[in-house]
RNA sequence: GGCCGGGUAGCUCAGUCGGUAGAGCAGGGGAUUGAAAAUCCCCGUGUCGGCGGUUCGAUUCCGUCCCCGGCCA
């Protein structure tokens, strides 16, 4: 147990295309660190150019953890994300090296930091006869039965909100007891150490927005469309799927069931990530102790490097 | 040049039998415990193309001009 090591974790996070991934190589040149992937698109194979992965030359310079560890037709979760990264992190440490935790799964970060109560995992066939019942009698009929099995959570859950009306039930089903239990019992999880919090964002919302589409057409450019292709030649796969909900591929993937042409697609494709870095926002705002960095300071690596008070 | 459509929110459009207007998308804010790049909630003032006229009152009716389509010359 070196939990009180008193080497530093660092968290470098920050909304998508902000830049995180480039601070991190400048970083991982001038510090002994090995980067920890905070993100839940990175962990699936073949989602490499729409999920802005490192590429392989950048993960021949510095180790990399947590990218390319499942198959896109299976799940990952918030809670094997925590797993995982404290396994890291001690063994990282125990390399006398420094990890650098980057991403941009705002849960993730938070669950690692936080805590997660001791609950049962997903159990799809349970979850697939949730749905049914869903699909015939509504979801608003679902969140009533839930009243009556977990007030306290159904008064805190929405009636359309069907992700976790259904979560919330296959508790239920799992264990006999509400979820509102098991979150009332949470036990403060044990430290990680002491923390540098990096957050990257520019300060105005129009530079974000013109990043995001550059990097999409950029993305274009690169093959995007072909390596969607590849995951739809599959036959396995499906737009349910966690892999295949990601922002732009969904969309790409639409495009590839015939639902709308290509150019809709790279619109809703940019659309999308605009909406999804404004709820990674959401989340930053209420994180605790962050340093605020603006990708396009001059001296950006320099002010990390001081926050990280370890300037050569 | 003539005729017919259109010109209303950033975009696509609806609507007002005359009492200054509302949807979808985009955008903004928020929630977030094993799917989280997910799921969900809240937020709609804009010279209703310009200028005149009729009217107590015009985005709505009339005239005229401008712009964009289409057809005819």
């Amino acid at each position: 147990m070196n939990d009180m090591n008193s080497s530093p974790v660092i968290l470098l996070m920050g909304p998508t295309a902000s830049g995180k991934t480039g601070l991190s190589l400048a970083l991982a040149e001038r510090l002994p660190v090995e980067i920890i992937s905070v993100d839940s698109a990175l962990v699936y194979r073949g989602l490499d150019i729409g999920s802005a992965k490192p590429d392989p030359e950048m993960r021949a310079r510095v180790a990399h953890h947590l990218i390319d560890i499942v198959d896109p037709a299976e799940p990952y979760s918030a809670a094997r994300f925590v797993d995982d990264a404290r396994r890291l992190i001690a063994d990282i440490r125990a390399r006398d090296r420094v990890p650098l935790l980057v991403g941009g799964t705002m849960l993730y970060f938070r669950a690692l930091q936080g805590g997660l109560s001791d609950l049962p995992s997903a159990d799809a066939p349970l979850r697939a006869r949730i749905e049914s019942r869903a699909h015939i009698e509504g979801w608003p009929q679902q969140h009533e039965r839930l009243a009556q099995l977990d007030p306290l959570t159904a008064a805190r859950l929405h009636p359309n909100d069907r992700q976790r009306i259904q979560r919330a039930l296959e508790i239920i089903e799992l264990t006999g007891r509400p979820l509102a239990e098991f979150h009332a019992r949470r036990r403060a999880p044990t430290l990680l150490g002491p923390l540098v919090k990096l957050a990257l964002n520019p300060p105005a919302r129009h530079e974000l927005h013109a990043r995001i589409a550059q990097r999409f057409h950029a993305m274009m450019a690169d093959g995007f469309l072909n390596e969607v292709e590849r995951l739809h030649a599959r036959g396995d796969l499906h737009a349910d799927l966690p892999s295949i909900r990601a922002v732009g591929y969904r969309q790409l993937w639409m495009h590839l069931q015939g639902e709308c042409s290509l150019d809709e697609a790279v619109a809703r494709g940019i659309a999308a990530t605009r909406q999804f870095a404004k709820r990674q926002l959401t989340w930053l705002r209420s994180e605790t102790d962050l340093q605020w960095l603006d990708p396009s300071a001059s001296d950006l690596i320099d002010q990390a490097l001081r926050h990280l008070r370890l300037t050569r």
